[in-house]
DNA sequence: TATTGACTTAAAGTAAACTCCAAGTGATAT
DNA sequence: ATATCACTTGGAGTTTACTTTAAGTCAATA
């Protein structure tokens, strides 16, 4: 699959896709005889993660870090484990603040409909 | 209160506070004789409001809008409702893609547990 | 044959949200 | 009196994650 069509695919731009690459959180994608992009389904895979990860929020930086090990070998699993519970921790507290904020809009916005405004209170 | 203690509260340092000032999110805040800020009630409440909605990842640049119009008074309450629901639906979208991603962070942690690892599989 | 369109590269540029720096003031402790 | 500490300002610098630019290759179509 090239490149613009795998950019629609995910919804990103083929810039995107070949920045990731150069940052290593994908690839190095396997190019033809013109020198022209030709992605696997394994490497859709990695790119459905990502984006997923990168969707929530998750750092390149990690990103890079995880796919690093993984490409490592089993000797890295532990690792692994450890940096995967450590980002689900951070996303578990960013969950909590959203839920928060959500929360906190609904209800000003019920204030709004029930037209129950104080000048002093945002 | 004194900017230090106010930063110390909400977990942000004083040059955040000095940069939300600037920005016309908070304040003008009140200063002495001495030109040091003091925060009153209403400030914290302010400050309370901005910190919830950034650690959601709402843009400054929407909360700069909000607290503009707000401070227009009753005329655009009508524009604010709009501007709220608009990111509450922002914030629906982005808890949805957390969660997708938290689960997802949840199974591959259950496979490390479980010592299922597919070489293959990010 | 010329031009259009999709691809390639390396490198520079951008936007958002801080964060730091330099230089200065004013109250308090030694 | 002098040093320390918390504050002040305007402006420059940083980080993250792209995004754009410039210059070029290659295949297909007018």
């Amino acid at each position: 699959m090239q490149i613009s069509e795998v950019a629609q695919k995910f919804g990103l731009t083929t810039d995107t896709l070949r920045y990731y690459e150069r940052e290593g959180l994908i690839g190095p994608i396997s190019k033809g005889e013109n020198g022209i992009r030709n992605y696997t389904e394994s490497d859709l895979q990695r790119i459905q993660f990502v984006r997923c990860m990168r969707s929530a929020g998750l750092e390149i930086s990690f990103l890079k870090k995880y796919i690093k090990l993984f490409d490592e070998g089993d000797k890295t699993v532990k690792e692994r484990r450890e940096i995967l519970v450590e980002q689900r921790k951070i996303l578990k507290k960013k969950l909590h603040d959203m839920q928060e904020a959500y929360d906190k809009l609904n209800y000003k916005i019920d204030l709004y409909d029930k037209n129950i405004l104080d000048k002093n209170l945002m």
